[in-house]
DNA sequence: TATGAATGAGTTTTCATTCAT
DNA sequence: AATGAATGAAAACTCATTCAT
């Protein structure tokens, strides 16, 4: 038998120990969630444990993306903190810490990929609820640091920061491709598909950046 | 039992019925795929029938998604056919159609928003591969229709496209809510979630589309 | 691959196939029901085929309990309708046919036994009530046999069954011995609970019926 | 942590608190045994606690059935201690207090109708045994009484109390409805069900008093 | 071609019980 | 004695797919 969590330090690392086994596997096959089996198995754990830190496995999926979104968020809120004064400066700034981020957490966008077919799935609306007003709470505080550091009307950060993880979203699900077609991208047919998604990612957000501060420049 | 599809015409006419059934089953309960005996219900057939025409249930789906891939390419190809000569009549022109698209087609976000978690499940590598290899021709060549309607040094338009369609797929995931929450959204603190899709997509794109022109413009 | 059940006879006789390996699996162990893969594998087929005939476990029980209660019934009016005249004759009749039906079914009283704690376990309110108006109307069509029979007041018949049956399924549950009761029955301190049921439950109801109807002489 | 029950007295009442407990979440749901966990929490101790005054769940609820028997057996032999001379009120006399012990006792029935389910489900053979043979001799010492009282040949008391109880619980299982049928009983098709079971018990227990001790008469 | 009966792998979750603290 | 974290067996049910008719 595992040791026992007693106190709640214990406990929590034991719930992380789940996430970051769930994390792992969900890795391995970024398609599907694992099972609550795996997930016990690869955490050491028995599966009846794994439900007594975690009501339903779809849980386990909301408590890693939400994770990943307060770090993203911090991370956000820090890149802000002691902006470059200069537009491109601060842009390289933004995106040297934004895709730093991106890569040290690859599952981050994968989970998000599922999560619009996941969350309603087997979460109570209360649970769903809770998600989905700290989503929103994060993207606030984060949105309102941007409006202090560019001096932008109150809200217009948080938009930039909706629209700016929307274009990193929307190009990640375009350009992470499945294993079978990855192994043929030299083909030139695929060209289009090919461009990494870090540099893809980069100019896109450039461009957008670009135009959403002029436009703001012009309001 | 229904009367047998013997010539191609008769055939083509019920996998269209099979498809129409999934689509329409599909709106009713976006965040997951309906099932074959569902589907094969809906259509009017027998279970066995639908998979004489899809091999699988993620056929019917990627089948879907690709017929409205197709047509909004087309969409896209039409609407930078005689284009407006001015850049905001131009936006303004592409942003009518776009969305009017989308409109039209409501199952189209939804579907893809599941793609990621559908297209590596049960679909075989050589379906897969036509799926994407059709995607990046319709993409090319619209693409191609837009740098010739905006003198664009050739691929751009490819690409504008891509981050165009990001955008809009991105913020659809984020703006489009779960029942429990779309009840509460009047709540002030959900109102970052508020705008209503359309606009947001609108604002949002001109926005990229004005920093992309003006850096092309310089480039 | 067992062979198909094309038409309704086919059909009806899977069912009963299963009905009949859910009873056999369940006199061999009295006191819970056997699970749906036991069933399943009893009956030759395969787990989901039980689905296909019954919506849950506990359907096949009330299915179970259901078809014995309307052999009784039948059973009961068949036993009234030529009836001897004299009281003592006509008791010996009913006692004969009676006992010989529950010897003949042994699995009826045992089911019943059980059905107090899973009736409303996972049968769905339209099922219980469909269950019990069967058994109702059962009951008050062999209690006008028996009013006929008998010239008794419109009801009688039906109440007389009803605490004939209540008699019944009460002393079986104190005298249906545990295995590890019955080895010991011999033990004198058991002497009580040695009678064998048959012979039990006829001197029961012979003083039942005498009473209840020599009040019903009396009034 | 509660405090230790270091005394024969403490346990004892401690094992008290924890029939109670049970007692109190079975009559709120009387077709299933509360588990261990909720009658753990409703009595105010840890689930492990539980396992230091009882062996398994089973014994809880065998505990419970036996005080309850133990109690209704030792209001029966009150009830004969100075009965009335004459039948009718001797029957009148044995019913009151029967019918208020059963309704001052509500869990009783209910925990009877499920005894057969768990009796044998998870007791050893020696604790099924003490059970049995308790009921049989509290049943025999009723009996005695009974003989004594109203001048019965030996062992007629304890046969007439058996079928008297056989009785009582059999009408109990046919007349106490579940919910969703309690609900439509003013339905004139589930008429027959109608009656309340306190005066069909007492009509029933008439009936059959008077033709066993009518037959006690002649023999 | 069309049908729909049969299949059976696959997964979540519960809960009685144990035992380290 | 008391605790409550950990265990893991158990079971129902779904549903994509097959294939006999």
């Amino acid at each position: 038998m595992m040791q026992r969590a007693l106190d709640a330090a214990d406990k929590a690392e034991r719930r992380n120990a789940i996430l970051a086994a769930a994390r792992q596997l969900f890795l391995q096959d970024p398609h599907k969630l694992p099972s609550a089996a795996q997930i016990a198995e690869a955490a050491g754990l028995a599966k009846g444990t794994v439900y007594l830190y975690f009501r339903t496995k779809e849980e386990i999926f909301v408590g890693l993306l939400a994770a990943d979104f307060r770090s993203l968020f911090e991370t956000v809120a820090e890149i802000f903190h002691n902006p470059p004064a200069e537009l491109p400066a601060l842009l390289a700034h933004f995106l040297e810490h934004y895709l730093r981020y991106l890569d040290q957490h690859p599952e981050f966008l994968r989970l998000d990929a599922m999560a619009y077919s996941v969350l309603e799935q087997n979460l109570s609306d209360e649970q769903l609820r809770a998600f989905k007003l700290e989503l929103t709470q994060l993207l606030v505080a984060s949105g309102a640091a941007i409006d202090r550091a560019l001096a932008l009307p109150e809200g217009r950060g948080s938009t930039l920061l909706m629209r700016t993880y929307a274009l990193t979203r929307g190009l990640w699900q375009s350009l992470d491709q499945p294993r079978c077609i990855a192994a043929m991208l030299d083909d030139p047919i695929f060209a289009p598909l090919r461009p990494d998604f870090r540099s893809e990612l980069a100019a896109a957000l450039r461009e957008y950046w670009l135009g959403a501060l002029s436009i703001a420049a012009q309001g």
